[in-house]
DNA sequence: TATTGTTATACTCTATAACTATA
DNA sequence: TATAGTTATAGAGTATAACAATA
């Protein structure tokens, strides 16, 4: 695989090599994890994002669709749209708030919160998959690192 | 921040939570690296898919595009528009080989060449920026669990 | 037949702007 | 004024299909 012309032995190179990147190797890891989990949730028709934002329905039933979007890290624009395909294929329910006329309160149908746990179970075996190089302990330390990146003080 | 009706408490939720989902953390890590090198790197108008292709050619001067698609895990469909856009901003020179007439050959222009120090320091910084909560033995451990996930074997 | 490189096209995710309704 | 939610729109990245030229 090495080129003949390969600039490895220089010196500058050794630090700053795209291999070297941990920003190159999150965007390869986690390119390689959502095709993974994109063919595992076919079935499902559920993607990364979609999935989230049941997985946080399901666990936070009664969130406002504005705290939801807080807290997948996304703009309310772009959640309108898959939350009302999810409403429309029966898996969300959008009800009025009791005192806040502008919120809507989120919660999985009955039909969605029957198919959850296995749908839980499908990503969790996904992750067994792409993840299968990694011990429990490397799994649970790289989740530590993961969080410590994104994650903000406050959380 | 706890919700009141949080179902923290439910013992299948403990290993199958979206926050304990390593893709999921992933996604969101590399989120936060694509934005800050974005706004580092606008100054250059490079984003990371542009930038590895250029560090990549930097490392590996006569290499061909499809070597270039194999070792970035690019679609060539998707990689030729780049190489046109870069080749017009005079930053790579796309020349005929030697034996195979149907490759074209690919190394950076004297301009880029020069650029390049300066803009592998810039994602240099960016990298401890967006890592300034982990160590470097951290760092360390992080770029060999990534590299875990999604290098082949036999790379 | 297979590979290199290209064009066309569609889909997902994300970003901004503008808007209504309500606090 | 600020927030919740929606619509419209544009951009980047990635996917497949089809093609010409060459091996």
């Amino acid at each position: 695989m090495a080129e003949t012309k390969l600039r490895a032995g220089d010196p500058d190179l050794a630090e700053t090599a795209l291999d070297a990147q941990i920003g190159y190797n999150l965007r390869r890891a986690s390119a390689l994890a959502l095709n993974d989990f994109t063919v595992e949730m076919a079935s499902a028709a559920l993607r990364p994002v979609t999935y989230g934002m049941l997985a946080l329905i399901d666990e936070r039933p009664g969130i406002s669709a504005a705290e939801l979007c807080r807290l997948l890290g996304m703009k309310s624009a772009n959640m309108a749209p898959l939350l009302a395909e999810l409403e429309e294929r029966g898996l969300v329910e959008r009800d009025d708030h009791a005192q806040d006329r502008r919120v809507r309160v989120l919660a999985l149908t009955k039909a969605a919160r029957k198919a959850m746990p296995a749908w839980r179970r499908q990503v969790r075996g996904h992750e067994d998959r792409f993840l299968h190089k990694l011990t429990a302990k490397e799994r649970s330390t790289l989740l530590r690192l993961l969080r410590l990146i994104w994650t903000d003080e406050e959380d």
